[in-house]
RNA sequence: GGCCCUAUCGUCUAAUGGUUAGGACAUCAGGUUUUCAACCUGGCAAUCGGGGUUCGACUCCCCGUGGGGUCGCCA
């Protein structure tokens, strides 16, 4: 069975490359019906924090990416990790190492004008257990390095890759603790793997340089080793990593805009991964049965705010009017006599994203509305046609007995014919229901504030302009 | 600097040796509309460079160049 995991660190919000790296897991799990697990990476203990675990989680549900475990918090799986160290101590695949941190800067440097990798050689690998539990003793401080293999190949297939090859000296003595209780990412997280059965890990092109490190220890360790997948990153318009610069990264923000959940799921499986069709609206099912990790791109991908936009338009257009008026409510104004549902009829066709709700609509909420009276002339008519049509326009809307917005555009399309034009008719109308340069129509404005309202606010009109 | 990954329109990408290099977003033009959208029609726009291999290369190989990642007692 196919079990994938992801293991954030609960140092900050979710961010939206790790909400991708999560979703190609669950996806890649879910199509063969197996497992999707969660493992909170928190041993670094002072950058975690509870509430970022809490975070993670309920954008998680939020998303529909559901988990199959009780995620598993490696701050509290520290005898796994000390029982392996003990033994890798034990065995001589791991050492106590001395080095003070001067020491391993002036090394780097060295070898950095020799023009080699700037990795630890390892002073202290052949001086034997006894010996540094000696040291150790007398209140030298020591830290946990891996005896890393000499002039040794490792290969690993990457399912997105292909073979990836790495020299053990480029790697050399890396720290895989700082003591016993204290281990460090790549020693932590292939014993996890190992652990929790995970078979393929799906993550971020950035641990790439990791893999063979985690492969090393595993082996080491005689441990099963899982397939990998390097997801390329996702980059910033400016090309760079993805960052807060420009937008933000928190998966939270954009929910907090008003991206429907449906619409971001979408968006963000596009990146870096596309059916090899035409069809680009896929729901979180389609997802599950269409994914494929041989159609990931291997370069990187750019977050592109424009096409998040048109697919949360598409979404928006294509829900159930009840439901996206629920959804809606969080941006929409409470007013007797409005009904919400109406104001999102007329808006659906007109947003990106929900929170623009909030400026669009305000006149709709407001008792006098403030603009400048020349936005009511239309082109270069003159006063008192407006006035006139104005007035003829009250009359129709006095008259409806049926606030129905198609019948009432009929009516006011009649009258707007006998007018020098229709624009001269139906654009000083429009501005005095919304005040605005662009706004719903006036037939469907009408139908939202009452017949009162839309009088009081075109006699409004007439008089300013007299 | 070492090592690794990567390279098709502005952007996301399709085409796994033979296509007029396709689609979508954005953009532009037109239509529709009282406005703004939505919608419909159309246009602009790409294989990083140089060598090979081959009858034929976006596709395979090599060398450059660009971009990115990494080289923590972070994850």
């Amino acid at each position: 069975m196919i079990r994938t995991r992801f293991a954030p660190s609960p140092t900050g919000p979710l961010h939206i490359g790790g909400l991708r790296t999560a979703l190609f897991n669950f996806l890649y799990a879910k199509q063969a019906n197996g497992e999707f697990f969660l493992r909170i990476e928190d041993t670094d203990k002072e950058r975690s924090k509870k509430e970022w675990e809490g975070e993670i989680f309920t954008n998680f549900e939020k998303l529909g990416i559901k988990w199959d475990n009780i995620p598993e918090r490696q701050s509290e799986r520290g005898e796994i990790y000390k029982a392996y160290l003990e033994k890798m101590l034990e065995e001589g695949t791991a050492y106590y190492c001395f080095a003070t941190k001067e020491e391993l800067n002036k090394e780097r440097e060295e070898l950095m004008k020799l023009g080699k990798a700037p990795v630890h050689q390892g002073k202290y690998r052949n001086l034997g257990l006894e010996e540094a539990l000696k040291k150790i003793e007398k209140g030298e401080r020591a830290v946990i390095r891996f005896k890393c293999p000499r002039n040794k190949e490792i290969v690993f297939n990457d399912l997105i890759r292909g073979e990836i090859k790495i020299h053990t000296d480029d790697i050399g003595d890396f720290v895989i603790a700082k003591d016993l209780n204290n281990p460090l990412y790549n020693f932590t997280c292939i014993i996890d793997d190992f652990e929790m059965k995970i078979t393929h890990i799906v993550r971020g092109e950035e641990h790439i340089p990791n893999t063979p490190k985690q492969i090393l220890i595993g082996e080491a360790l005689n441990l099963s080793i899982p397939t990998y997948a390097h997801l390329s990153l996702i980059l910033g318009k400016d090309k760079k990593k993805l960052s807060k610069r420009e937008g933000s990264t928190a998966v939270s923000d954009y929910l907090k805009q008003g991206y429907l959940e449906e619409a971001i799921i979408n968006f963000i499986a596009f990146l870096g991964w596309n059916p090899g069709t035409e069809k680009e609206i896929y729901t979180m099912e389609e997802l599950i049965k269409d994914f494929s990790i041989k159609q990931i791109s291997k370069s990187p991908a750019i977050f592109n705010i424009d096409k998040l936009d048109w697919i949360n338009g598409m979404y928006i257009r294509k829900m159930d009017i009840d439901e996206l008026t629920q959804r809606c409510l969080p941006f929409l104004e409470q007013k007797e006599g409005i009904d919400n549902k109406k104001v999102v009829e007329a808006y659906k066709d007109r947003l990106k994203k929900l929170s623009q709700l909030i400026e669009l609509t305000d006149y709709i909420y407001e008792d006098e509305l403030k603009y400048d009276k020349d936005l009511l002339i239309w082109k270069d008519a003159p006063k008192e046609e407006i006035k006139d049509c104005l007035n003829k326009a009250t009359d129709i809307i006095q008259n409806l007995d049926n606030l129905n917005k198609d019948l009432i555009q009929e009516e006011l399309s009649k009258e707007a014919q006998k007018a020098p034009s229709i624009g001269s008719f139906m654009w000083p109308l429009r501005v005095a229901l919304s005040g605005k340069k662009a706004s719903a129509s006036s037939a469907e404005i009408i139908e939202i504030i009452g017949k009162e309202n839309s009088i009081k606010r075109i006699k409004q009109a007439i008089n300013s302009l007299n």
